[in-house]
DNA sequence: TCGCAAACGGACCGCACTGTCCGCTTACCG
DNA sequence: CGGTAAGCGGACAGTGCGGTCCGTTTGCGA
């Protein structure tokens, strides 16, 4: 990736990085390419010298994302106790999905479907599957519930609050409601069954799927 | 509102108002005015005339919306049982949320907070009040709850799917969690409460939520 | 130090979208 | 039926954005 850069393209390069990182995090995938490249304190031509895009910019920062939270359940799947190890790591995605509107784009959205992204939503979704097949087997989460579907669940806390941003915290409370959801007491019967990855790249890949932004 | 318009005027009107709403649902608030105006089968500056730029239009949509699911409450009101009355309800809503984007992002997003809509919110939130108080007082939900939470938790459940509008019904799964998690029994403790209406009002006017679309 | 390819970035293009203007049309009233 | 004001809509203005071009600068190897 980096290749045989001239040293100023390399420093520039790293420029640009970083302020796309800071900007998605701040503004998601509706960031404006001028204000990266001034941000980053290049020329507006120069970033798109690294990305021939924008579509390539958000894919890089959103794989780059889905890469970070592959971390924080790789490390949450360690823990001793299944269900604690879940708690933490719903917790800790969420946690960044507060301080990070890329993030909160990344996870459960219709990107997490995209097929560019495969390789790092398995990554993501591997130690999760695991963790949950433990919790489930000690009977601490109830049996219908998929790997993907706990992701989904923590953008559904991120996005239960209408000032996600502007009180920051109130998804703790959304995300308390939905995890004592999660147990197996008093469960009842979920009707649609979780959709496959599979199922879900079709959906994404559907022309209905016209998003903008 | 109809006023003393001449009977030319007036139609258009009503074709302007049917196009609005059918896009809105589509669409939602990023609907470009000029597909509004071709779909009305009117001139662009028409629309323009008719409201006097594109927040007022969209401030209608969202109105109508929320009066709407008003309707939808009070009708939900009325049932006997208290939760079967909430269960009704959120489904009812969500269900409707899963056909049109523009009550998606009526209910339990920013502009949900909007001062500009607060007749039209509080007419929602009364009758749900009064619903999950009697559930409360039977035992059915935890009493944790605030009525603004229920509409949140119901926007929850349809965000959570990345592919909302492209797998129906796939909400009902996580509603149904989301359900669960508003039993009583197995309820751990909310850490935020739920902010006031006033709090809300605060945080949507913050300079920080500079939404664009 | 020199030469040159690599890299830079300001200027430019095209597009989509909101909002306005103004000459033409049409409903209504006497 | 004829005068008139209300209404209409195509054309235009302004803006913000993604993406490209091309003359200039700069790192680097010879």
């Amino acid at each position: 990736m980096a290749e045989n850069l001239r040293s100023d393209a390399r420093r520039n390069r790293e420029k640009i990085l970083a302020a796309a990182s800071e900007l998605f995090a701040r503004e998601g995938a509706g960031l404006c390419m001028d204000d990266l490249a001034r941000r980053a304190g290049v020329g507006h031509a120069t970033v798109f010298r690294r990305f021939p895009n924008k579509e390539e910019l958000i894919l890089a920062m959103f794989e780059d994302r889905l890469a970070d939270v592959a971390e924080l359940v790789e490390e949450a799947a360690g823990s001793e106790d299944a269900w604690e190890g879940i708690v933490a790591a719903m917790t800790a995605i969420a946690e960044r999905q507060a301080r990070d509107r890329g993030l909160m784009e990344a996870v459960g959205t219709e990107v997490f479907g995209s097929p560019r992204l495969r390789a790092a939503r398995e990554r993501v979704i591997a130690p999760m599957g695991e963790l949950l097949a433990r919790a489930q087997a000690a009977g601490q989460v109830r049996d219908d519930l998929a790997p993907t579907d706990v992701f989904f669940l923590i953008t559904a806390a991120g996005h239960a609050s209408p000032c996600h941003f502007d009180i920051p915290d109130l998804w703790r409370r959304y995300l308390g409601v939905i995890l004592d959801g999660m147990r197996p007491s008093g469960a009842s019967s979920l009707s649609p069954p979780a959709p496959t990855l599979a199922e879900f790249e079709a959906a994404i890949g559907n022309p209905a799927a016209a998003s903008s932004a």
